[in-house]
DNA sequence: TAAAGTGAGGTTTTT
DNA sequence: CCTCACTTTA
């Protein structure tokens, strides 16, 4: 058989990864080496060269859109659709383990997803229920504990040695927790796992019947994995499977989330005669970029080791940007992309990417002014959406009433008169009665006064309506239905301005996402219903591709999201001390490290041009901060860098000024003489007065006609001369 | 009960 | 500065 096309666009080292015959491998591959492609040609290899079905295999990454990807590639190496493949999200196929064992598992058929939200609002029910008080019990901090105890695989908590009374208290809400989440027949996300994990110990046989099926498992992004994920997959692969993890701890960027990336050297001491690969070169970025990348991993302390390099030219510098304040930073990057589309290259070669969230506002602000075409990746995503839950709520309680998170979430949306008071009083008779909202609801609206009677009585008329088209109609139907009898979009439609707007987007959204919804990697023997089976999907994939990809946009996203994607163009903003490393990580040197592998892992997204720009002046929460460059500035040498500035000519003696760039950037500044009469696209037209500064400080005072006079900052303010 | 007004607090994020 | 949760008021 000719299986050249599997191995011929490998290099000597990808080549000997894919083709190892020992049982565990271990690939530290660094960014941009080809680490995606070694696990698909190896399922290639596996299933056309050892002949083992592509079903035997277990493919597990991190991200759905990895997932995604992952199986394009496979499918497309093999030849053929296989939509039965274990190649998935540790939460997605793991949750699909659980739907075909939930008798095993010991949860109800219909058991049903909780996300970060529904699991806050339920954590908020039990400290409610507890008579604790909110203030002193944050739910979020009580969340990251449970979550974090689950992680660990921890069913009772773990305490420190001296617990306070608050870690303590928290441990006993975890407990109320779990018991509310039994009672109601949803898990949340750390459960999925967990939850298999004891399943399978608990029962030998399937334990044995998993190992058995699955001959080789693949494991992507493997420094990222937690404690349950990892005991999960030592698990599973026993003593005769065999074991593929691909990683690069210099790209651990989740450890505060529970991820180890000392799971890494782990696997080699737990698993005899590993097998380790090093995939040192790079194809992704330029000379430069790379070296200067390079130089601030090298920083890091406990690294295991490894320098990329590459074949490529060495390209430009790596750019230095000091902007005045972050305004000032924004222009300047939509300048450079204005100019990098003057080249003739497209938008969506370019990203911006950032430490924080909360700066891509005034990104998007001087994006927007350009009337340049951009897409946010993460924020909120489709499926998280405030309108597109309660429209999910009210699918979930048509197909089963006791659902109470999803009772409680939309009983009173759209208002119907069922306030606090009322809920309070429905959720006493529930726990006296132990029964569901829903069931307590029927019962309460016989005792109580006829005009809540009467809107209860509506609502579960909708309810039972809803429930008898959720098993006639087909999705698409049933979500019109559902927003035609809820009054969702009136009541979302009515919030102020834009938002309101968008609301009743997304809600009519949600009907052709139903409607194009098929479902991929299920049991053919699956009995759940269409609509079951979108819902579980919304949780556990909650819906980023949703917005229109194809259109060439600029791309903005967090340091964080932006693994795993290349760029030609990249900027990196925002990077002062205090921002980018985060001030709440320059304390502990463990945090700090990691936020150097943010800044690694940040830079050597850029395949050709880098930026790394960062304000002098930024203004946080209302109030103007000075913060120096950030110090990953500084770690990379100057030979690799160049700092954009501006020098001027006569600047102080002669009437006529006009400042240049120096060095090879594409920033362009107009000579301008006092007294010239200008034009600007917003204040009108004026006479310029003034000048101050030199470098990057050039500036210029310009008396408008109607908006008076204001200092505009030379380089970056749109003046034409008249 | 619902809408308008006041005050704390505000890394990173996937599932 | 902006968001959210909570309090006050009609």
């Amino acid at each position: 058989m000719d299986i050249s096309y599997i191995l011929d666009d490998l290099n000597p080292i990808q080549r000997e990864a894919v083709t190892e015959e020992l049982p565990y491998s271990l690939v530290l591959a660094g960014a941009g080496s080809g680490k995606t492609k070694v696990i698909t040609h190896k399922v290639a290899w596996l299933c056309k060269v050892k002949e083992i079905n592509p079903l035997s295999l277990m493919t597990v990454t991190f991200t759905n859109k990895a997932a995604k990807e992952m199986r394009g590639r496979i499918e497309s190496i093999l030849g053929e659709q296989l939509n039965q493949m274990w190649c998935g999200t540790f939460h997605g196929l793991f949750h699909r383990m659980l739907k075909m064992h939930w008798e095993e598992a010991g949860l109800v058929k219909s058991f049903t997803i909780l996300d970060g939200d529904d699991q806050n609002r339920v954590i908020k029910r039990v400290i409610k229920k507890m008579n604790l008080d909110e203030a002193t019990w944050q739910p979020r901090q009580t969340q990251w504990f449970i979550n974090k105890q689950k992680d660990e695989g921890r069913r009772i908590a773990k305490l420190p040695n001296k617990a306070t009374y608050v870690e303590e208290k928290m441990a006993d809400i975890y407990l109320e927790y779990q018991k509310t989440c039994e009672e109601e027949g949803v898990i949340d996300f750390a459960e999925i796992l967990l939850r298999c994990h004891e399943m399978l110990t608990k029962n030998p046989n399937l334990l044995n019947h998993y190992q058995k099926r699955f001959q080789h498992i693949l494991v992507d992004e493997f420094q990222d994995t937690n404690e349950i994920q990892y005991l999960l997959l030592k698990q599973l692969v026993g003593n005769e499977g065999q074991m593929t993890v691909v990683g690069d701890d210099d790209q651990s960027i989740y450890s505060w989330r529970g991820a180890k990336s000392s799971n890494i050297n782990r696997f080699i001491n737990d698993f005899k005669g590993v097998k380790t690969l090093k995939l040192e070169q790079n194809y992704r970025s330029t000379t430069n970029i790379l070296s200067a990348a390079n130089a601030v991993i090298r920083n890091n302390p406990e690294r295991l080791g490894k320098e990329l390099w590459t074949e490529k030219e060495e390209g430009e510098l790596v750019k230095i940007y000091r902007a005045f304040n972050e305004r000032d930073e924004a222009k300047f990057i939509v300048d450079i992309i204005k100019s990098w589309m003057d080249e003739g290259r497209s938008l969506s070669e370019c990203a911006i990417i950032y430490r924080s969230n909360a700066q891509s506002r005034i990104l998007e602000d001087s994006i927007l002014r350009a009337e340049l075409p951009y897409r946010i990746y993460g924020g909120v995503r489709f499926y998280e959406r405030l309108e597109i839950k309660n429209a999910l709520a009210y699918a979930k309680l048509a197909l089963d009433q006791n659902n109470d998170t999803a009772f409680e979430r939309i009983i009173n949306v759209p208002t119907r008169g069922i306030g606090a008071k009322t809920m309070d009083q429905i959720r006493e008779a529930a726990r006296e009665e132990n029964s569901s909202l829903y069931v307590a609801a029927q019962n309460f609206a016989n005792s109580s006064g006829p005009k809540i009677a009467n809107s209860l009585k509506i609502f579960f008329e909708l309810v039972e309506k809803l429930s008898e088209s959720a098993e006639k109609k087909e999705i698409e139907g049933f979500f019109e239905e559902l927003l035609d009898n809820t009054d969702l979009k009136k009541f979302h439609g009515k919030e102020p301005g834009e938002k309101g707007r968008s609301r009743v987007e997304n809600l009519e959204e949600l009907i052709s996402a139903a409607a194009g919804f098929f479902s991929i990697g299920e049991d053919a023997d699956d009995e759940r219903s269409q609509l079951e089976m979108f819902l579980d999907q919304a949780s556990l994939d909650a819906g980023e591709n949703q917005a229109k990809e194809n259109e060439d946009a600029i791309q903005m996203m967090t340091l964080h999201s932006s693994k795993g994607l290349e760029y030609s163009v990249v900027f990196v903003a925002g990077c002062e001390e205090g921002l980018f490393p985060h001030k709440r990580s320059t304390e502990d040197p463990k945090q700090l490290a990691e936020e150097r592998r943010l800044c690694y892992v940040g830079m050597t997204r850029a395949m050709e041009r880098l930026y790394l720009t960062y304000a002098e002046v930024r203004n946080v929460y209302g109030v103007d901060g000075f913060s120096p460059a950030s110090r990953f500035l500084k770690e990379i040498p100057d030979e690799f860098k160049y700092e954009i500035r501006m020098a001027s000519e006569n600047i102080s003696k002669s009437k006529s000024f006009s400042p240049k760039i120096v060095g090879g950037t594409d920033h362009k500044v107009g000579g301008f003489a006092l007294g010239d009469r200008v034009g600007h696209p917003s204040f009108g037209e004026g006479v310029i007065l003034n000048y101050e500064g030199d470098g990057s400080n050039a500036r210029v005072q310009v008396n408008f006609d109607q908006e008076g006079t204001k200092w505009l900052v030379l380089s970056f303010a749109k003046l034409n001369k008249i």
